[in-house]
DNA sequence: CGCAATCCGATACACTCGTATCGATTAGGA
DNA sequence: TCCTAATCGATACGAGTGTATCGGATTGCG
């Protein structure tokens, strides 16, 4: 079954996506195209062609593909944790490139993110995703006893994203560890929880 | 003296590196093109090239221009501060875009961010401007009588910077008002002063 | 068994890219 | 004055790009 209709459209259609991601995270967002990704696929270029009609739909596959992993790896975070608080911090710490694979991840994330900047699309879906995680840390910390400082749960949250963001950015820019990212990003969750009525 | 030796070399590379920058805020770093910059500046593309052997010099050029007006930027946002905690204020809101220049300045640098998780050179100059900044913060607060909590001045430092730069990118991709994030940095910033002996 | 739909590789075309090169023009020192 | 060096525009070439198109191969349904 290596030809005909029997294939399954989205494994194929989904294997591609994964390389042109891999690609992304070596090479930048400037080797996004047809005959680079179906060389890093080990596919011909009229395959690559075949399930993506635009270089935009690539593109977007691509961009799928990342915030399906990076939504996979909250997920997991999550379930590792048992009390709220544990769950926020879990959440917080994936955001820091640790190992290879989130190093990659996050690179991946980075160059979609200034593609943004440009592409009106993408800078849509990742609102919409940055607004999905917003509100189910605010769900989470609301439905539990804990009640954050200054009754702004959701400013506190968004501070403590952009704090884990931009801690993640040094760290893949080299200007700091990730041990000490993690350090940095521990006490900012830990001057959040203190002068709290837990 | 549109011709001949009589021409400011400077003058003209700063002139086409501007026109350079104005292009990656608009239409991003794919754009850094010899003919698109070029034209951007209203320039033959061979004049382009004389000045710049390389696309990668015309790119380094960029680079260095948009930096500098950063490091202008910062230096004005220290010249109307007197006491160092305000001083160090109007830095990191210096950082987040209100208006439309700053706006741009800001794309600008978010595109070289990402270019340079692929471009190493990019990557040395901006690390060696960071270290630059946060020499100068802590240099500004361990001069004066202020002494931040837990005798870990570089780590806060670094911690709000990571802060101002994950809220500039939350602006910049719509995800929050400039107001917003003005206000939520002026939070950290309060927490940071708050169980300080002054 | 047909046969239509899908899958896939190959080719072609028009374009943009970086870069090399040539020739003309101009300014300023010998 | 004249001549060298700088400046600049134009052209050319090979590589790579997105995209259209064609033909063959394969599968599953009627």
């Amino acid at each position: 079954m290596s030809r005909g209709v029997g294939r399954d459209h989205e494994t194929v259609r989904g294997a591609i996506a994964a390389a042109a991601c891999v690609l992304v995270a070596e090479e930048g967002a400037g080797a996004l195209t047809v005959r680079r990704v179906a060389a890093a696929a080990g596919v011909s270029p009229g395959r690559v062609q075949h399930y993506f009609p635009d270089r935009t739909a690539l593109m977007l596959a691509a961009f799928d593909s990342v915030q399906h992993a990076v939504a996979a790896e909250v997920a997991t975070a999550v379930g590792e944790a048992a009390a709220p608080e544990q769950v926020l911090t879990a959440v917080l710490r994936a955001m820091i490139p640790t190992d290879d694979t989130a190093m990659r991840r996050l690179r991946v994330v980075a160059q979609f993110e200034s593609l943004a900047l440009t592409e009106d699309i993408l800078a849509t879906r990742i609102r919409e995703g940055h607004a999905e995680l917003l509100a189910f840390l605010e769900r989470l910390l609301e439905s539990s006893r804990i009640r954050l400082d200054s009754n702004n749960t959701e400013g506190t949250l968004q501070g403590l994203l952009a704090t884990a963001e931009g801690l993640s950015g040094q760290v893949l820019l080299g200007q700091s560890s990730p041990d000490r990212a993690l350090a940095l990003l521990q006490t900012s969750i830990d001057d959040m929880f203190r002068g709290v009525a837990s």
